[in-house]
DNA sequence: TCCGTTACGTCAGTTTCGTTGACATATTAA
DNA sequence: TTAATATGTCAACGAAACTGACGTAACGGA
C-alpha cells in the first residue's frame, strides 16, 4: 500500500472509493427500501417473501408458477410455502390453464389487490420522492446504471415497452 | 380501471409504470448483486451476514461492536454469532480499546483482508462495468437517486469526503 | 396408444439469519 | 459508591431459503 498522499494523487483510489460507495448505496437503499413494507406485512403474519409473490402476481396477472419461480429464483418448495398461505387465506386465486391444463394461473383476489396497494404504496412514494428530488435527468442515469448491473435475461424485462415480468425463455 | 387508451394519454399511468420499474430494478439488481458473492461464501461455510461484517470492518478498521450494530441494524445476538465465528476462525481481530477499555475494536487479519478482496472484487467489477457502460453523467444521476432513498442518518455517511460508516450519533 | 417429459405439489430434514428475553461482567463516569 | 454503558452469552423461536425424494396429472411425440 502506498502512502497517504496517494489519496489525492492517484485516480485509481478515487475510482475504488467510487465503487465502494456504489456497493454501500445498494446495501443501504435496499435495506431502507424493504423496511417500509415489513411492518405492514408483520400485521398479516407475512414476510418479505409474501410481498414479492403478491407484487409479481399483481404485475403479471395470470402468471404460471414456473414463470414466477424464474423471476424469484427460489425453489418451488420455498415458493410453495408462501404461495400456499396466500391462496388459503384468499389473497391469490389459482385457475387451471386453458391451453395447458397442467398450469396454475395466478391472479390476485380483490383482497390481494388491496394488500398489494397497501404494501407497495410506501415504496412507490419513496421512489417518487427520490425521483422528484433528483430530477428527470438523474432518473435516466439511475435507470442506465441499474440496467447495467442486471444479467441479460432480466435486462430484457425492461427494454420492451410492454409490461415486464414474463418474457418466456426463447431458447 | 379506465380503458386501455389511458395508457397513452394519461401521464399518471406513465408515472406509475416508471415507479414500478424503479421497484423492480432495485429488486433484480440486489438479487443479482448478492448472488455473485454467495458461491464464494458457501466454500467457507459462511453466509451473506459474514460478508456484511467483513465488508464493514474492512471499510472502518477499528470499528466498535456497537457502531457496527448501528450500521447493520441487527441485534447484538445476531451479530455475535457471525462475528464469533469470524474471530475464532482468524478472519477478524479484536483489540481492547485504549481510551475506553470496554470496547472491542475490530480489524481484519491478513486472512480477513484476503477474503474481503475475493468477495468484493466481483461486486466491484459488476458496478465498474455498469458505471463504465452508463457513463459519468449517468453515475451522478444514479448516486443522486439512491441517496434520495436513504434515511437521513444513512445519507450522512455519503455526504462527507471522509470514509463513511462510522458517523457517531451526535444526539 | 404408449411413454417420456413437463407442471405442479408435498413430505422430511437442514441451514442461515434474524428475533425476544434474561442475565453476567467489566469498565466508565457521575 | 453506584448507575449506566459496552459487550457477551444462554435459550428458545421463527422466517425463509435449501436439498432430496416422491407423486400426480397432463401434454406431446413416436
Amino acid at each position: 500500500m502506498a502512502d497517504i498522499s496517494t489519496r489525492k494523487v492517484n485516480p485509481l483510489f478515487l475510482r475504488e472509493e467510487e465503487l465502494r460507495q456504489g456497493i454501500e448505496l445498494l446495501f443501504y437503499a435496499y435495506r431502507d427500501f424493504t423496511a417500509v413494507a415489513d411492518q405492514i406485512l408483520a400485521q398479516y403474519n407475512f414476510g418479505r417473501a409474501h410481498h414479492r409473490v403478491i407484487y409479481f402476481v399483481s404485475r403479471n396477472p395470470g402468471i404460471t408458477v414456473s414463470d414466477l419461480l424464474s423471476i424469484l429464483k427460489i425453489t418451488k418448495q420455498s415458493l410453495s410455502r408462501v404461495l400456499g398461505q396466500l391462496v388459503r387465506e384468499g389473497f391469490i386465486d389459482q385457475k387451471t390453464g386453458v391451453q395447458d391444463r397442467r398450469q396454475r394461473l395466478l391472479t390476485l383476489t380483490d383482497k390481494g389487490e388491496a394488500l398489494e396497494r397497501e404494501l407497495t404504496e410506501n415504496q412507490r412514494s419513496l421512489i417518487a420522492g427520490a425521483y422528484r428530488e433528483a430530477g428527470a435527468e438523474a432518473v435516466e442515469g439511475f435507470r442506465k446504471v441499474m440496467l447495467g448491473m442486471l444479467e441479460e435475461p432480466d435486462r430484457a424485462r425492461f427494454t420492451d415497452d410492454s409490461p415486464p415480468g414474463v418474457r418466456r425463455h426463447v431458447s
